[in-house]
RNA sequence: GGGCUCGUGGCGAAACGGCAAACGCGCCAGACUUAGGAUCUGGUGGAGAAAUCCUUGAGGGUUCAAGUCCCUCCGAGCCCA
């Protein structure tokens, strides 16, 4: 059965829709055109990857958020950029042609016109002259080009890196595609086990940029906590490399010889990695393990790989004195050169037993602390004396130079250990407060038991050691990041090809001028079962007259993300990413003004884009070294049953049918409505009808229908002076409206206009002039209700740009306040009193207020607090 | 295990250290109606006949005054390990 409809949002929906399109109602003026004298204001949304399942009403929050700014800013005389684009490379479309063979640019064609069908039927005040997509060339040229001037600048490399790959999907996977199951990482897609294998992959050096990344995050108007993630992330710690020398050797394993590389699983045919400097050794599981990296971008964080003595990474280099053995990660090369012979056997099935381990296990589960004396020695370089050193898997390969110095008495981790396998304990800390006997203390003090450090406090210490060890050559001072380099190669054919070519092992640059470089076309885009990239079977694009071949690995999603905020201010520049004028004017001093988008992104897209960013300000295409100024996370939608949505609980909401019961103002209200942005929440579907019915009424305060069942202007909107109390409430709801805009406070913006609304549909005539600024104040939040309304209350024009109502200070002044009396803390009464009452006079007033006086009447007042036009406390005994 | 965020009616939520629960949903009653799942009006945290008392996860503290600030605990979520 059909419901009525309070108000024929399915005709002027449509209607305004096509209006702003016909009329470029959006259209943002870049310096040159007519309105860039404005202000700007940069509003933007995290672009969509358009999936075939199309929008959920999860992105329509955020949309809905940043649309109500940019209409309000608009309104408010700023040209505004409110741009939206795709960023349509990605894994669906591209799994979708490997088991159809359809091309992904179809997929994504298809996807891409749905999305534009869903969020134009939302009323969203978009810019489309500047639509992008960053599978379109005349988009990816840029993205190449940008990759050119970072391989320039040495912040491109090729290193052998190890990659999820899934032999039963026959492809290689991202980090994000891998679970960690109790049975070990899994692929996501088809729940199959994957392994690592290593592969020539290019890597950017943003370990470069890991300070200024860092520093420059205190400057932002972010949310605290992502910040902080962001500086988890990056991870600096600083400390000192201190080198042991390893005491005696029982046994030297000739280093594993290199093995040809190109037997290597997993290499391109014309793998060169001898010439590329890869060395490898054989590891525990009997897979190649890189040891040494690309000759371009030799790096320092690689294991101490020059057998004869252990480079461990501290943060306490204080307590030096106190470290009584030493641990390696089961991995670390040089494992195999300290074991002794009788230790062999314990080592070898303890290094089987930790492979067979998940991270998960090795970590988390692992309560109880293990590991095995590996027989070796080290010399302690301060005392000269020498400590044992064992093999643990609560240190990690991956992190630091993968070996410790354990201090048991300072180390919660150490001294688990060290109490498990009985192994010494020396105080070399004093805590200021005593400790139980045997307990671990972490935390600073005075350095005792440390020959040149005693009495120091911990800076000073570690300052002290640090410059003796430099002193003597038994190691640096030093900064460690958790940040890694990042991998930027993905082995799939719906991404960037790289602009790079490879002669004699060597790769070289393609000139700026061949770009773009297009991708081959296809009908098979399956890798190969070696897991080598869909581009090697293009053979005709592969190989170059010259001799040389193409690079076939592809840029990993993130590449397209990294910078279309630029583009977008200057999208159809063909001599430059963005031009100089246009990023100057849009990017002005704070870059985006603001950045709207889920909480997913907190650290890689938006670090990642950040380290483009300011490769961009050092080679002087854009101005300011942030692009982001102000960034705020939408919360999370939940289903109706508060659980997180997903198909299988089959709780997801359709935007699609909701739009079409009730309209896309009323969605857009709801979303706004149901609470703070930042926060999770669920759906409610009834909640949506409270808000169609919020507009239902604000309708009919200016049409009714007659008996034909037309909408003709209503009768009780007259000419009438409105009186003060109604005058006041306009303007207090302005004030509220505009301060929570500003705030993104937008669920009590829109219930200050409810309490608008309710008192007005009290009226038994409705004054225009309080109804006209109204519509005003509400067609940011429903533009499509605002136009039709503005448009039947006699206005010619689209209120898209009619000035914002300005909330006046005449109509907010209060000639008496309220001012609530308080005995003992407690609520006793109100009195209305003069505005400007004293202490004195309220304080009268009070006392002679019914509801009060038994309380204060008989009893010594011994103290009364008074908050002008607020409160007043009598304190009694 | 560590870091961050958050616990308020039946539900979503409001609340510069100053009247807890605005606004909406739901529910109850009334009006208008042939009708109401439309609209309009009123009510709606708990106990109590009332005066009044109790109430913001639990406990403590600071303050004339605490949902809000501080400490401990419990629980939830996110991130990291």
């Amino acid at each position: 059965m059909q419901v009525r409809k309070q108000y024929p949002f399915s005709e002027f929906e449509p209607k305004w829709q096509r209006f702003w399109e016909e009329n470029q109602s959006f259209h943002s003026a870049n310096p040159g055109e007519a309105g860039a004298d404005l202000p700007k204001y940069y509003v933007l949304d995290m672009f969509p990857y358009p999936s075939g399942a199309g929008l959920h009403v999860g992105h329509l929050e955020g949309y809905t958020a940043t649309d109500i700014v940019a209409r309000a800013k608009r309104m408010q005389g700023f040209n505004v950029l409110h741009p939206m684009g795709w960023d349509a490379f990605g894994l669906p479309a591209e799994q979708h042609a490997i088991q159809t063979g359809t091309h992904p640019r179809e997929t994504t064609k298809k996807n891409i016109a749905n999305f534009i069908r869903q969020i134009k039927a939302m009323g969203f005040s978009y810019d489309w002259s500047r639509e992008i997509d960053t599978t379109d060339p005349r988009y990816f040229k840029w993205t190449q080009w940008i990759f050119l001037q970072l391989y320039k600048k040495g912040l491109a490399y090729v290193s052998e890196a190890p990659v999820w790959y899934c032999p039963e999907l026959g492809t290689v996977l991202a980090n994000e595609e891998i679970l960690q199951t109790p049975e070990g990482p899994r692929s996501e897609r088809g729940n199959y086990p994957v392994e690592r294998r290593p592969l020539r992959q290019w890597m950017l050096k943003i370990t470069a940029y890991a300070d200024r990344l860092l520093a420059d995050l205190d400057g932002l108007d972010w949310p605290e906590s992502l910040k902080e993630m962001q500086r988890n992330w990056i991870g600096r710690s600083e400390g000192a490399e201190i080198v042991f020398k390893i005491a005696k050797v029982s046994k030297t394993a000739p280093p594993a010889a290199a093995p040809d590389a190109a037997k290597l699983p997993g290499l391109p045919e014309h793998g060169t990695a001898a010439r590329l400097n890869i060395k490898f050794e054989i590891g525990p599981d009997g897979r190649p393990i890189l040891v040494k990296r690309d000759a371009v971008a030799p790096t320092s964080a690689a294991p101490s790989d020059c057998g004869g003595e252990i480079r461990v990474f501290t943060t306490r280099p204080d307590t030096l004195f106190g470290s009584t053995y030493l641990v390696l990660a089961p991995e670390h090369p040089l494992v195999d050169s300290l074991v002794t012979p009788d230790h062999r056997a314990a080592v070898e099935a303890y290094r089987r037993q930790v492979a067979a381990k998940s991270d998960l296990e090795r970590t988390d589960l692992a309560k109880e602390k293990t590991g095995v004396f590996t027989g070796g020695y080290a010399l302690h370089p301060a005392t000269g004396q020498p400590v044992p050193v064992w093999i643990a898997d609560y240190v990690l390969a991956s992190y630091g130079t993968g070996a410790i110095m354990a201090v048991p008495a300072h180390d919660e981790r150490d001294h688990e250990f060290a109490r498990r396998f009985r192994l010494p304990n020396v105080k070399v800390v004093r805590s200021p407060e005593p400790l139980e006997p045997g307990a671990c203390y972490t935390g600073e003090g005075l350095a005792i038991h440390s020959e040149f450090l005693d009495g120091l406090p911990t800076e000073s210490a570690k300052r002290k050691m640090i410059a003796w060890l430099e002193a003597n050559g038994h190691g640096t001072g030093r900064t460690q990041y958790k940040l890694r380099d990042w991998l930027f190669s993905r082995q799939r054919y719906w991404g960037e090809p790289f602009p790079i070519t490879w002669k004699d092992g060597f790769h070289a640059p393609l000139d700026e001028d061949a770009l773009p470089l297009l991708p081959p076309e296809l009908d098979d885009f399956k890798p190969s079962p070696e897991g080598l990239a869909p581009l090697t079977k293009a053979k005709d694009w592969l190989h170059l007259p010259d001799g040389s071949v193409r690079e076939t690995n592809t840029m990993p999603q993130w590449a397209g993300s990294c910078w279309y905020y630029l583009r977008f201010c200057d999208p159809g520049n063909d001599g430059a990413p963005v031009g100089a004028e246009a990023e100057k004017y849009w990017m002005g001093e704070k870059g985006v003004d603001l950045y709207v988008g889920g909480a997913e992104h907190a650290v890689l897209h938006l670090l990642y884009a950040r380290f483009w960013h300011k490769v961009l300000f050092d080679i002087g295409v854009v101005t300011t070294p942030e692009p982001f100024h102000k960034l705020v996370n939408q919360g999370l939608i939940l289903g109706e049953d508060n659980q997180k949505m997903s198909k299988s609980i089959g709780n997801v909401v359709n935007p699609d049918e909701i739009v079409g019961e009730y309209g896309a103002d009323a969605v857009r209200l709801f979303e706004m409505f149901m609470g703070p942005l930042e926060q999770m929440k669920p759906w409610s579907t009834q909640g949506v009808e409270g808000l169609y019915r919020f507009l239902g009424r604000v309708w009919r305060l200016v049409a009714e229908e007659n008996q034909e069942g037309e909408w003709v202007p209503s009768t009780k909107l007259t000419d009438v002076a409105p009186s003060e109390a109604l005058q006041r409430r306009l303007h207090e709801t302005i004030k509220k409206v505009t301060d929570d805009v500003e705030r993104l406070q937008f669920n009590t913006a829109i219930s200050q206009m409810m309490i608008l609304v309710n008192d007005l549909t009290k009226e038994e005539e409705r004054p225009r002039t309080i109804v006209e600024p109204l519509i005003l104040l509400l067609a940011p939040f429903a533009p499509h209700t605002a136009e039709e309304l503005w448009q039947r209350l006699g206005h010619p024009e689209s209120l898209a740009r009619a000035p914002w109502p300005t909330a006046e200070a005449r109509y907010l002044e209060q000639t008496e306040a309220e001012v609530v009396v308080q005995v003992g803390g407690k609520l006793r009464g109100k009195v209305r009193v003069a505005i400007d009452a004293g202490k004195e006079a309220v304080e009268a007033a009070a006392r002679a207020e019914e509801s009060v006086r038994p309380w204060v009447e008989g009893k010594e007042t011994v103290k009364v607090v008074f908050v002008p036009k607020k409160l007043i406390n009598f304190v009694v005994k």
